[in-house]
DNA sequence: ACTATTCTGTTAAAAATGTGTCAAATCGAA
DNA sequence: TTCGATTTGACACATTTTTAACAGAATAGT
């Protein structure tokens, strides 16, 4: 496996695959082929059978690829089979709304702790885990073993807290501050810049309206 | 202008060099050259050049960008100098938090309206707007012109939610559900998949961990 | 057991995207 | 005003990504 870099098109449609995939177990569809899933999700037969076969050869001549199997490979690349341990900076609306979504999601994200700036909200109780101080934060990812900082903070604040987050070793940002930080080699950032979302939805809107015309 | 298509490469990285030049302008920056830019924005010159090229010649040689304009015009571009209305549908704690988020940010956005099921929040006011009943959801779109509906409702709904609100009319969806939509030729929609990105962020750190080994 | 059909993995071609280079235009200093 | 330095826009080239095509393997029906 892993014989040469995987391209970020490949890995940016996994997770795509894997939420058929899970959609076709859970119809209890035992297998399926390239050609149905292209149907199914708009996508080419030919492009479905060389992403998968990256990782290896999933399927079988004449057969198709086995649901249940296939789903937990991919499932295994995108390391869902690993637990990781997750804190949330940022104890506003969009942090709360984090907090609460990710234990609806169980894929091996265990959410830990959440952290905030604002007295008012420090102690607070969400999903039955106390808000604490911001300054209480390197020192619970060292002893709590965390992975993953989610970072619900403005733009002001995010440089210089993932700055701080990265100095304790933190191994990776999900990062939803309108802002790209610069962090250092082997510290993994994804970015969900939902300003730029609404944007390109915009520039969709208008460049369809003036295109009808 | 609008020649011929612009890739969706080209669009996804318009919001980013309006974010770069937004910043420009506030630190009252005049003029940049694309080298500068490329400096700062990790990206080559080349790709700065061409891609804003594609929209007309906002430099000159010798001299670079003016920030102003080039910032103003990437605004046009995006369709940021028009209003759109837009209603978010789901009131729970992502929908809450997108409202909350809509009024720090005004490029255009209007929040007009906010629907829900749930008979415990209707009438609750999230930013001086009532949760109203999702029965008169359709009314209110025709009555007060929304073009974006943000769905922040769980999948199992949100296939028949988007039937209904493109039946009345509505232009663009920004879709947080984790379904993919099938909508109507003409009919917008920009997918906001967070376990997807939570996924990627999964396989990033796997893979620099086997790496690193 | 035979055969037509199905379907993958792989290779090659095509399309799309990104980068380097340079002439021409403009700037700004002397 | 002149001239070297700067910088764009254009274009050709390189790279990446996607799609098509097909040989070979397995299936399923008879």
């Amino acid at each position: 496996m892993a014989e040469r870099e995987i391209s970020q098109a490949v890995i940016g449609r996994l997770p795509r695959y894997f939420r058929y995939l899970g959609e076709l177990k859970d119809r209890e569809v035992e297998r399926i082929s390239s050609r149905e899933l292209s149907d199914m999700m708009h996508v080419t037969a030919s492009q479905i059978r060389q992403d998968l076969n990256h990782f290896g050869g999933f399927g079988q001549q004449g057969y198709g690829y086995n649901v249940e199997y296939l789903y937990r490979e991919i499932g295994k690349i995108l390391g869902l089979d690993k637990t990781h341990h997750l804190i949330i900076i940022g104890a506003g609306n969009l942090g709360q709304a984090l907090a609460n979504y990710m234990n609806f999601q169980r894929q091996g994200f265990i959410f830990t702790g959440i952290f905030d700036v604002n007295p008012a909200l420090i102690g607070k109780k969400i999903r039955g885990i106390e808000v604490r101080p911001m300054e209480e934060v390197t020192g619970f990812i060292r002893q709590n073993n965390v992975d993953i900082a989610v970072l619900t903070i403005p733009k002001s604040e995010a440089v210089a807290v993932a700055e701080r987050l990265t100095a304790v070793g933190i191994k990776a940002i999900w990062n939803f501050a309108h802002v790209d930080l610069d962090v250092p080699e082997g510290v993994q950032v994804e970015n969900v810049h939902l300003s730029d979302s609404l944007m390109r939805l915009s520039y969709m809107i208008d460049r369809y309206e003036s295109q009808k015309k």
